[in-house]
RNA sequence: GGGCGAUUAGCUCAGUUGGUUAGAGCACUAGCUCGACAAGCUAGGGGUCACAGGUUCGAGUCCCGUAUCGCCCACCA
């Protein structure tokens, strides 16, 4: 192979095109039972197929890959279970979007058949779009076994699900508030509402004390925000206690104002006084009026004339509004909590298209709007209106239509939590499942803990449609003769409505199954989590008992970001448990988000997401995953500043909170303008489109590219290689302490992704590779690869360290190593130490390096240091003293023997790493006549600069250097001569602390020494006014004859 | 309102059970095209570890408080 023609820069591209499809071709991702090995299973957190991928899924897959490929190497039968989820609103609410913009066309006009088969145009466009993403960043998923959460398969599980749990009786319908969009006339959930300010209005108004006792009030006052819910109201509510509420809100105010900075405090003392206020002027009137509840006194709700009851509920606060509050128990949630305590009727005032229904009376078929100008007009017609304020109202909307919700209490179904909630506690308390980081465990069992039933239904068309048939008139005695022999099938009776409710297991009922009864299938379709809650057993193809099921599950980790741990992590415990009696798996493990350059999320609307394309076209795929592995840290997000590129010079610009949301932006460099992904115009998006990158990558792609100088400077010094067996003691320093620090890298390295520190591992190998391998491995192999007779061994050592580190970074950085690794087969078809063997036909399946305990010498890796602290004091020395590159210098060592003794054969590497020729070395050496000096530890190091000085920065240097070691020996000794220091720390710090004083003396010492020398030398200058004379004066040190010199 | 996390160099971040003179990458400065690599090499400058207390012989690290930022949950007649 022509090593030589290899390119200067690595060609990510020409590798990811070239490696992925052989990696498909020879199945390396496919996995099945096999009991000669171990399994290891994931399965991938689905993705929505509402859109591409960003930032966040490269990262989360990124982590999973690097997992399933280190196991893979590992030798265990590795699967990756891939799919994708259909997320049920979200996908639908798209797609509805898209149709009513493109073709003017609204849901209602297309029927269910027609919106539902074009959700899975948009699916399996996306689909395949999210999976071609995930293939570009190198992800080693079983493809074969691809599933979606409504797929035939997982379907099934579904079913099979909802019959047990129906049948268990943990399913029932209910009614429920929910957040109800008017236009689109669906329930949207709770992530699904944005909150904004509008202004509004604070409406007083009365209503009349029916047959009220003289010393008793005419009317009760009550305020609202939204007048028009008034004719649903079922009750008004005073406080049980009012004078101990009021008691208990002033002591908190108090509690609060003590602890309060000054600034806050006038505020809260306005409250206490608001309370006392109340409590003076409010008080007389709320008792008596909480005494008229107790008796089961009456108000007239006026405009209907329908008399409600006074109720005593903690929930009217005497400290808020005007002590009493309305209670609206079918259009507010939280007088829906007071009508369920007081056994309240619940009078829904609204259609499902968000006008008033019958029981508005006289308001019927008018809008909200509408009815609430009417409303306060005829309640001011009837003189009870009191008053009106301005107020700024945090107003819910529907994310989808932009429309204000309704609440609006509606049948819901639901899943009984009570048991299987504390089945999943459970599961987390006992350590049947590990969340990593552990402080996530707190969320998890917090929200758990509540045991909230778990509404299931949605109001929906894209999803599972809920399985269950209503029949209104059959008996129990129809149902069991038809379904007679089935035991798919089983009912019961809805308490609230009467009718049955009928569910099937698997095949659909028809409107005729109940011979003379109608059936009607339920609508609804399930919650998009309830089919995500099974993905760890669904895609494995429970119920089926399939030999994958019972080899792969538990599944071996779950890799997933922290929003999603009560929605989807808690529930696939439950179900888990709930099926299987078992947990989908034992770890959790949250990663970091990603956020941008101002600590915000990542998202679509903010326009600051980054498309994992748009990085890999620049950086390349190898980059991405390296580069985020290298920020995935224990405790912090990360933070990404986010840059566009421009396409026109290609210069990055940051984004800023203004250009990330124009449709075009201009590039300060060039002036080029170019499009964004808001551009809509036709004349914006025919501009180049301006890629969202960011410069955090770029160290990524620069190890990428040092790997690959590395891995093409060990190619091109192959030629003539011949395999053959390495004898220890043909090992030459450099050799054993690479092969020592590569051992400890590799303990590392597993060590580290065995707990999840991806950043730590991807840190290790990130400084073996460069700060070791390549600047000194390689550069003292030039050397030898000069030399006929050291050329063999140091060439295998090359083959096999190179081999080794590229297994090791294989799963951050696969297309690479790869590449790398088949050349590499091409030139050593046999490699390793001692004893070479035939490499494995691609590096996805080459074994995980072992570390290996008997190569790590901590005595080669301290008399190493030593010589790079030579080194870096010799060239620091060059450095500073302008020495041109080209001209030798000489330099002594003042050190004991044994550090003499080990660098004596390092000796010629300081020739040619530092251009630089030993004196002498050891205890006996004195400086040179005029030299420069560098001390570390134990060592102090003289350049010889006769010929070279720049005797005044020199002398300015040593007296700056001079008085920082006596600040240090000053502050050491005042430690040491610390009576309590001496006693109570350890003695082994003790004795630390004397050993560096005494070292920092000696560097004190040996520094004097040549500041001396130098001053002398300056003096005599300045007496004979003469410049150096750079030819006469003496190269020659005085102490080049001493017996150390020799060593 | 409750919970969680963060605050270390201009920027983005490491910093292990408390123990030498707090590190890296980018950016900056100076010098370098010597046959792997200028996406590079060599060296350098740059830090009151957010602020204020405490524990300790010793605090970036542990504890209390404050400020700022972020995330999650709840609530707002």
């Amino acid at each position: 192979m022509a090593n030589n023609d290899l390119p200067k820069q690595y060609d990510h591209k020409a590798a990811q095109e070239r490696w992925y499809p052989f990696w498909e071709e020879q199945g390396f991702f496919h996995a099945e039972p096999d009991a000669a090995r171990k399994p290891y299973c994931i399965v991938i957190p689905p993705p929505n197929v509402t859109g591409a991928l960003h930032l966040g899924h490269a990262l989360n897959n990124t982590l999973q890959d690097i997992l399933i490929r280190q196991k893979r190497m590992q030798g265990f039968a590795t699967l990756w279970m891939p799919g994708t989820d259909h997320a049920g609103i979200a996908t639908q609410a798209v797609v509805e979007r898209r149709l009513l913009q493109e073709d003017g066309v609204s849901r209602h006009t297309l029927g269910r058949d027609g919106l539902v088969e074009r959700i899975w145009q948009w699916k399996n466009e996306y689909e395949t779009r999210i999976l071609g993403q995930l293939k570009q960043m190198g992800c080693s998923c079983d493809w074969q076994r691809t599933r979606f959460t409504l797929d035939p398969v997982c379907a099934r599980a579904v079913r099979h699900t909802f019959f047990r749990m129906f049948k268990d009786r943990l399913i029932y319908r209910g009614k429920r508030l929910v957040n109800w969009d008017t236009m689109l006339r669906t329930a949207v959930s709770d992530d699904e509402v944005f909150h904004e300010a509008v202004p509004g209005h604070f409406w007083y108004f009365h209503y009349p004390v029916i047959g009220p006792k003289p010393d008793e009030p005419k009317q009760v006052t009550i305020a609202t925000t939204r007048p028009e819910t008034m004719l649903g109201d079922t009750a008004v509510a005073v406080h049980p206690d009012p004078a101990g509420a009021l008691d208990k809100a002033e002591a908190d105010l108090a509690a609060r104002l003590r602890s309060a900075p000054a600034k806050q405090r006038p505020e809260i003392e306005a409250e206490i006084e608001e309370v006392r206020r109340r409590r003076r002027e409010m008080l007389p009137e709320l008792e008596k009026l909480r005494d008229m509840a107790l008796a089961g006194r009456r108000v007239l709700l006026p405009l209907l004339n329908r008399d409600i009851p006074l109720v005593a509920d903690e929930w009217a606060k005497p400290e808020m509004g005007t002590g009493c509050v309305k209670i609206t128990p079918a259009h507010d949630p939280n007088d829906y909590e007071v009508g369920l305590r007081q056994n309240l009727p619940m009078v829904s005032i609204l259609n499902l298209d968000g006008t008033l229904s019958a029981e508005a009376g006289p308001y019927q078929g008018q809008t909200v709007m509408e009815a609430r100008k009417n409303v306060v007009a005829d309640l001011e017609k009837q003189g009870l209106m009191l008053k009106v304020e301005d107020r700024e109202i945090d107003l819910a909307h529907s994310d989808r239509s932009k429309t204000p919700i309704e609440p609006l209490l509606t049948d819901q179904w639901f899943l009984r939590m009570e048991q299987l909630a504390q089945m999943a506690m459970d599961a987390v308390v006992s350590g049947r499942v590990r969340i990593l980081p552990e402080r996530y465990t707190k969320g998890y069992l917090d929200w758990l803990g509540e045991k909230r039933d778990w509404p299931i239904s949605r109001q929906l068309w894209w999803g599972h449609q809920i399985p269950v048939w209503y029949c209104d008139s059959a008996t129990e005695k129809d149902l069991s003769m038809a379904f007679a022999g089935r035991d798919d099938v089983v009912w019961h009776r809805d308490d609230e409505s009467g009718q049955w409710l009928i569910c099937a297991l698997e095949e659909d009922l028809s409107d005729d199954a109940v011979p003379g009864h109608a059936l009607r299938r339920e609508q609804d379709v399930l919650d998009t989590w309830f089919s995500s809650a099974l993905w760890p057993h669904s895609t494995l193809g429970w119920p089926e008992q399939t030999p994958e099921l019972d080899y792969f599950y538990p599944t071996d980790v779950l890799i997933t970001s922290r929003d999603i741990i009560t929605l989807w992590v808690a529930r696939m415990v439950l179900t888990g448990l709930y099926n299987l009696g078992e947990v989908p798996f034992p770890e959790v493990y949250i990663h970091p988000k990603i956020l941008d350059g101002y600590g915000e999320g990542m998202s679509k609307s903010k326009g600051n997401g980054v498309d994992p394309l748009d990085v890999m076209e620049k950086f390349g795929a190898d980059s991405l995953r390296f580069g985020l592995a290298y920020l995935t840290t224990e405790t912090q997000d990360i933070r990404m500043p986010v840059d566009f590129e421009c396409p026109h010079c290609h210069k990055l610009m940051e984004q800023t909170r203004e250009t990330r949301v124009m449709p075009r932006v201009r590039c300060p460099a060039c002036g080029g303008e170019f499009s964004t992904q808001w551009a809509e115009k036709p004349a914006d998006r025919a501009l180049p489109r301006g890629a969202v990158v960011s410069d955090r990558f770029e160290l990524a792609r620069n190890f990428c590219n040092k790997l690959w100088n590395a891995s093409r400077f060990v190619m091109m010094n192959l030629e003539g290689y011949t395999p053959g067996e390495v004898a220890d003691a043909e090992l030459t320093v450099e050799d054993r302490w690479v092969l020592s620090r590569l051992a400890t890298v590799t303990g590392q390295v597993t060590d580290l992704l065995a707990v999840y520190k991806y950043a730590d591992a991807a840190r290790a190998l990130y400084d073996f590779a460069w700060d070791e391998f390549c600047s000194f491995f390689v550069e003292m192999a030039k050397a030898r690869l000069g030399n006929p007779s050291t050329r063999p061994a140091v060439q295998r050592v090359l083959a096999h360290t190179l081999d080794t580190l590229l297994r090791l970074l294989h799963p951050m950085i696969p297309f690479l190593t790869e590449d790398v690794w088949q050349r590499l087969g091409a030139l050593c078809p046999e490699r390793g130490l001692p004893t070479p063997e035939p490499p494995a036909s691609s590096i996805i399946v080459a074994p995980w390096p072992q570390p290996d305990a008997a190569r790590i010498d901590p005595h080669i890796e301290a008399q190493f240091a030593r010589f790079q602290d030579v080194l870096r004091a010799v060239r620091d020395i060059r450095a500073r003293q302008n020495v041109p590159p080209k001209k030798a210098v000489h330099f002594a060592v003042r050190c004991d023997p044994e550090t003499a003794a080990l660098l004596a054969p390092l000796e010629p590497y300081f020739a040619n790493m530092a251009g630089a020729h030993p004196l002498g070395m050891g205890p006996a050496v004195e400086p040179p006549a005029l030299s420069a000096n560098v001390t570390a530890a134990g060592l102090e190091v003289f350049v010889d600069l006769a010929e070279l000085i720049d005797v005044e920065a020199e002398l300015t240097r040593k007296r700056q250097e001079l008085d920082k070691l006596a600040t240090l020996i000053a502050g050491k000794e005042k430690k040491l001569s610390n009576a309590s220091f001496i006693d109570r720390a350890p003695a082994a710090v003790v004795q630390k602390e004397r050993d560096s004083l005494a070292d920092l003396q000696q560097q004190h010492a040996a520094t004097a020494q040549v500041l001396g020398q130098l001053a002398d030398d300056a003096c005599l200058r300045a007496r004979t006014g003469s410049q150096t004379d750079q030819g006469t004066r003496s190269g020659t040190p005085g102490n080049s004859e001493s017996p150390d010199a020799a060593l």
